[in-house]
DNA sequence: GGCTTTCGCTACGAGCCGTAGCGTAACTGG
DNA sequence: CCAGTTACGCTACGGCTCGTAGCGAAAGCC
């Protein structure tokens, strides 16, 4: 599930502690409520997991890789079932990502790891490959679906529709992430609709929404 | 300018240098530079900016207050001309807004203390105040040539008006902070003008584009 | 039982934080 | 010109966290 330290594991000894593995994690999303990302501290964390501290830094790198590791398992409830229509896909997803950070474990954690990730190349893939890309295929699937039901044109040039997917998701992501984060308002069924609305319809026929 | 530690100002007594003022938020920008957020420390930046790290504690309350104060400065450039059309103003916009966005002490601090704010709340006010406010200001701006020009419907109720306003704001903004900071990507005009049209047209009528 | 790896524990130097205390500098009002 | 007031530079300090080293014990594989 987690690359961690890309793990050797060479054969033979003492495995390594499962149990402790799960611990440190929930540990760490318990700290991150209690104390956000500043004010958390590995030893603390080591602590509340029942585990010494050595442990905590044989399997990860440092704080970064410790908290993403620790909210991204927040993301595997993503999914994206069979709604009928476009709209209410989108609805779905969006209401789905907000739900998550919604949370305070990932309120705290998420727009931190992002901004190290700016100086730490491998931080950066890190998120990308745990958090980034799945959420990414969610939009590839809606998108598919929609164009099966004739909703969407479909496209010819594959390189055309991969920007375009990059687009939408930036979009979507991005207002989301937004509205929750920056703005600090709710994104509930209300917002959604209208964001569904515009990102469908465009600015000029939205208003009337 | 700033608001800072709310200043009392007493009449009478030595003035604070405004010169160590703008010397410390240079250095500051310049320590974001070369050492990003999380290896930035108020010594070092005291020490950059020839200055007492007494002088600074007496000014800022701590490194998120003073990176939030060194960051909106570089907010002052933003402005929106009238380029004619709604479509162009949107373009405009997204790309001033990218081009801060790329700035190598931008992108280290803006995120970071973003993150911060999330669990203090005058510093969410100090950032919505400094930064957030004065883009929404450009939106309005935008929206209400549209309307004059007669590309958008002028909206009776002002409350519904002012939700999609915040809408679109989040929209624009969180498109393009995902973008360059998660996505990782180059703003260019390419993008900006891929963006626009979906923004304008809805995803129905953009992917022809 | 021998080999290997992990574990918990303790201890440590290093770095940064934020503050206190002091003497000095700058500016104001009488 | 001289008191009063405030800001400044400097030094020093306790406290906290970091990340690592070194040890003996535990837990698996052959």
């Amino acid at each position: 599930m987690q690359s961690r330290t890309s793990a050797p594991r060479a054969t033979g000894g003492r495995p390594r502690s499962v149990t402790a593995d799960v611990a440190i994690l929930a540990a760490t999303r318990a700290a991150l409520v209690e104390l956000g990302w500043s004010k958390l501290t590995l030893g603390d964390v080591a602590t509340r997991a029942g585990v010494a501290k050595t442990t905590l830094y044989r399997r990860w790198a440092g704080k970064n890789e410790l908290v993403v590791d620790a909210v991204a398992a927040l993301f595997d409830e993503l999914e994206i079932p069979d709604r009928g229509s476009l709209a209410a896909d989108i609805e779905g997803v969006v209401l789905q990502f907000a739900a998550i950070l919604a949370r305070p474990e990932a309120k705290s954690g998420l727009m931190a790891v992002v901004a190290e990730s700016i100086r730490d190349d491998a931080l950066r893939d890190r998120i990308r490959s745990s958090i980034v890309e799945r959420q990414k295929l969610l939009v590839l699937e809606g998108r598919a679906r929609a164009q099966q039901r004739g909703e969407l044109p479909e496209e010819n040039d594959p390189e055309a529709a991969a920007r375009t997917a990059d687009l939408i998701y930036d979009v979507i992501a991005g207002a989301v992430v937004h509205r929750a984060l920056v703005s600090a308002e709710p994104v509930d069924t209300d917002w959604a609709q209208s964001f569904t609305m515009l990102l469908l319809k465009g600015l000029t026929a939205s208003a009337t929404a």
